[in-house]
DNA sequence: TAACAAGATGTTACCGGTAACAGCGCCCTT
DNA sequence: AAGGGCGCTGTTACCGGTAACATCTTGTTA
């Protein structure tokens, strides 16, 4: 084994493929970075010794040199349960992947509660880890003070829309997917669709809330009062108990998929059949929502894609480009048997 | 405002707080890292300086110096169903969690197929962003090679038993608790417990059959010829149709939650109830398990304790401190409805 | 043909820390 | 009183890159 065989030993550096090729520190560096400014026959030396070496730029000096580091941060809650924990990971992907593929790192920071405080460690922990932008995971409804927060510390890309803020957010429609549920249902029969809300204080409860209720007000349906739960499936149970025993509820959305089966729990337990009665809908298309029984008719997201968008607008906004303005994840409306016709 | 408010305006550096002190650099370095050898009186001058300028060390330039980049890695895959997904993002949790409050940072790297090559980008990839250590969610059975190559570019700790490595890994006793399940069967009157298997070269699927064939064993029962799903309901399903029609089939148990909604959803379908007649139970403590119908017997890790674990078993390998022996994470056998007496 | 622009390369300094070593004062020996 | 050890502090160099500027060729233009 030679002293040059790539891997062994010491890593190595711009100095060695210098020396090695004959040139200065500097001329490795331009060719190193792409050969702007040098000469061909020259570059080609250069670029021989650096696969000879198996020459690989280290992220930390240059880091350090240019002051930017060539990662992109996440910042995220560590709340576990379905909502956060599937879909994030998913999103998480989504970012890693995209950023991988641009030579960029992630470096990842959660936060344990929603306050000014702990989010501001959080992200400063970004900040001081070398990230040069931050793709923030704010869910909850009034964080457009922490986000402008975070903003004034880094370059943020959010993966939902924020109440009040206006900077940049990639998100899916929800209050359109809600709508395309409460149509699903209209059409089938139903005079109107109740309602088991998340927690008032989130992004995605509030917007589904919201495109719950605009639906029904477009058809022309009256508009029943809200329940509200925290995601959990006892919560869904609970809400699904008070909802039971009134004969006039005959379709529900529940605002996530977890819901809708403490939903379906409650009614089967009181003797209310699903679909025959009473229709039921989530939104995740959890996995296994496809053998519920009855199999639940819900919302898709792509997540993997919203991240993937999110680094893209990201990308875009560090260097200075105008953001896409398709920034809007996809949905689909996926139709089960926990939805049948009324009557 | 003045020039020396916190926060405002470039960050302060190290010779900064050194002018501010009236001492060299390295004094300051020094006082900044804990102190030792330094007058009590200039030190306190040292660390009035630092927080009046709100210093704080720059990791990337620390890192550049000592070759240690105070940061965890993490290497995870890219799936996203069930048993990755919402496991993987609790394991991440924790260890965020054990690393923030250790003060490091946390990068993570996907990677999508699991083969040498890729996976190995993947290390490289977190080696070069200056990591000192990694976690390595390495799930399935041949990781064995694999492994050798992370460790021999990063000390490594796994999160998963693999068979024919003797290295560092931190795990829930997967054989055992499949051992509790087909144990509470059996005392409940069931003669043999039939198994759906995840894939074949998971991890995870080989020590739960393993624990489940070896609980049998152990009973005496006879051992049936397991069927293998690949985690998805759908699997199970297929798995529970063809389980369904043999009458000396009343106990199944499921590698996970997923898979025994399939088998459920296929035995009702085939007119069998559970858990009258057949007891089903699963794995994993899925969000939502506690409502299905009938409540799923299933078994839960803490998933979060299991990503601290890594943490603190990885800084003790960087520190050159023996490990700590106890580093199987518990897990708890949930006994609801989905399994009942049999005769 | 002198002047000058553009291309190619090298030099020097710097990013923000840390390590290794040198120097200085002081007290304790002997 | 000289020597030695210890506690404290400063000096210098280095980690592996990059930026800014200087220098030296060329080829082009007036």
């Amino acid at each position: 084994m030679s002293d040059e065989t790539p891997q062994v030993g010491r890593r190595a550096t711009l100095t060695d493929v210098a020396r090695a090729a004959g040139v200065s520190r500097q001329t490795a560096s331009r060719v190193a970075r792409g050969g702007e400014n040098v000469n061909a026959r020259t570059a080609a030396r250069v670029r021989r010794a650096i696969k000879a070496l198996g020459y690989r730029p280290d992220p930390i000096a240059r880091a350090l040199s240019t002051g930017r580091g060539r990662i992109v941060g996440l910042l995220t809650h560590q709340l576990t349960h379905q909502r956060t924990g599937l879909g994030a990971v998913s999103i998480m992907i989504g970012v890693e992947q995209a950023a991988t593929e641009l030579g960029l790192g992630v470096s990842i920071a959660t936060f344990a509660s929603f306050d000014r405080g702990t989010v501001q460690d959080a992200v400063d922990r970004l900040a001081r880890a070398g990230c040069d932008g931050v793709i923030f995971m704010a869910p909850w409804v009034s964080a457009a003070k922490t986000l402008r927060a975070v903003e004034a510390t880094l370059p943020m890309v959010a993966t939902s829309e924020v109440p009040e803020y206006d900077g940049l957010a990639v998100h899916a429609d929800a209050a359109k997917a809600a709508g395309d549920v409460v149509d699903h249902l209209v059409s089938l029969g139903h005079t109107t669709v109740h309602h088991v809300g998340g927690p008032p204080d989130w992004t995605s409860s509030r917007l589904r809330l919201l495109g719950w209720e605009n639906a029904l007000r477009r058809t022309g349906a009256e508009v029943p009062e809200p329940l509200i739960g925290d995601w959990t499936a006892r919560s869904g149970y609970e809400a699904g108990l008070r909802l039971a025993d009134d004969p006039s509820v005959t379709a529900i959305f529940a605002a996530n998929d977890e819901m809708a089966l403490g939903v379906i729990y409650a009614l089967i337990e009181r003797g209310r059949h699903v679909p025959e009665d009473v229709s039921v809908a989530g939104y995740d298309d959890a996995p296994g929502s496809d053998y519920l029984r009855p199999p639940l008719t819900t919302i898709k997201v792509d997540d993997a894609e919203h991240g993937r968008q999110a680094v893209a607008q990201l990308i875009l906004r560090l260097n200075g480009e105008p953001p896409l303005p398709s920034a809007v994840v996809p949905h689909e409306l996926i139709i089960r048997a926990s939805t049948a016709p009324h009557e």
